[in-house]
DNA sequence: TGCGTGCCTTGATCCAGATCAAGGAAAGCG
DNA sequence: CGCTTTCCTTGATCTGGATCAAGGCACGCA
């Protein structure tokens, strides 16, 4: 088991995730600041980046990569409670343990800051405060959208939902009903572990909507929706709402 | 079916919810400011409070009573992705609307405040943001805690949790593992829309729980835990974590 | 006092998805 | 190269909880 390793930082104007991460609204003098007290970390795929219980010494952006925040029972079932995508952030304010486990999915990159200076710049800086308040409760709506799959949900209409979701967070800025094909960053049992199912359930319902037409793969981990609409039929959301991360 | 009626509202230093609420942490002069602005508003039991796209006009603490968060399948399959207790907060800043169903489970007492004016002052009383982000941070644990038990709990071990849940949060105070009695606010249907049951799992769980000797019933909405140590046995949960709200 | 209505319980049956089991394909490595 | 390992697919069977069905209890109301 590899240890994260620290590696340099880019430079704050350069970020990919300037725009859309805890610092978004920060100007010239408050990114001048945040770039004294960062630094980069780097995780393989695998390797745990926080355990339950944890002192919380930093908090941190995912820069790059996928890591997943799951939980676990008594007897060892576990269920994934959400998934960091680029921008996410890990911590929180006020909180110094965290009650589940971060795992690295994929390599991760992590623009990190000791917690407390942090909170001191969050205290003092209300935009900031304001932002980390914005992505707690972006986080939230996930996690109802994520109950309702949870809850009241087929094997099928939650595969379909979870390709529907990367094609979201994948291509946002193009729309339209034309195929468009996305790297999965996770196995099929971490996929499993998210939604609720087994793996060999995972396998079957993906061989099934490619089976009707709806996707096809070109290896495993990547396949293309060939139906959009389809697709969206086979969630069982309402056309207006559900998940749109 | 009624509309919600608006009634006079009892002085803040006098609320039952003053020390948990989104106020928690006003002064006096916060608190007479506070006075000035807000209305209180009761719903019967059964009645809708806001519908999933309504413009959101007012926010509010929930004083008195129980009301449940709630959404939908288009095929009108339902989940409920969260349960207000006295000194939750309804209405989240920066947002005009809301993704899910808020209705009254109990009788409800909302204290209600404009959202504009209550954004104005969130603005400019620096506590208050941070009380809000407090709450929010509960929910999303809470709700993280829900995931866990919709995709990997048993019919048993959701009901456990349930009670547990319930016992939890109505005798704060007092511990050890004597026999503590509650009262369900609500009806064995409501229950199974929480659980991610149907309502004949949860009827025959509960008669389960009771052959079993781990809860009585005084009637069919009363029932007390005899043995405490079983019921968290049967939530299935980790000693130190899992949901304690 | 009897009847309707809402809510709950219990029984019988069914089925989606879990579990058990047996390979197959791709990637890393000596 | 051949061998191991990891991940994936597919088939066979089992089962927890859903679904279908039939009352039971308690309250409100005429």
């Amino acid at each position: 088991m590899q240890m994260p390793s620290t590696t340099a930082a880019v430079r704050c104007v350069e970020c990919p995730i300037r725009h859309r991460a805890v610092c978004a609204r920060c100007d010239d003098d408050e990114l001048t600041l945040l770039e004294s007290m960062k630094s980069y970390k780097t995780y393989e795929a695998g390797q745990p980046i926080l355990w339950r219980g944890d002192e919380l010494v930093f908090v941190a952006s995912l820069v790059e990569g996928v890591a997943s925040l799951s939980k676990t029972l008594e007897d060892g079932r576990t269920q994934m409670v959400g998934l960091l995508l680029p921008s996410d952030f890990i911590g929180r304010p006020g909180r110094t343990q965290i009650e589940f486990d971060v795992t690295a999915t994929t390599d991760v990159t992590l623009c990190c800051f000791a917690r407390k200076p942090f909170e001191k710049l969050v205290d003092e800086t209300p935009h900031v405060a304001h932002r980390l308040m914005e992505l707690a409760l972006d986080e939230l709506d996930a996690a109802r959208d994520w109950m309702l799959l949870l809850g009241r949900k087929t094997a099928r209409e939650k595969i379909a939902t979870f390709i529907q979701m990367f094609v979201h967070r994948t291509h946002i800025e193009e729309a339209g009903d034309g195929p468009s094909s996305i790297e999965l960053p996770m196995t099929r049992d971490q996929i499993a572990n998210y939604l609720g199912l087994t793996l060999e359930t995972v396998s079957r319902q993906f061989s099934g909507l490619k089976k009707d037409g709806v996707i096809t793969f070109n290896d495993r981990k990547t396949l293309t929706v060939v139906d959009m609409a389809g697709l969206h039929d086979a969630t069982g959301d309402d056309d207006d709402g559900g998940l749109i991360v």
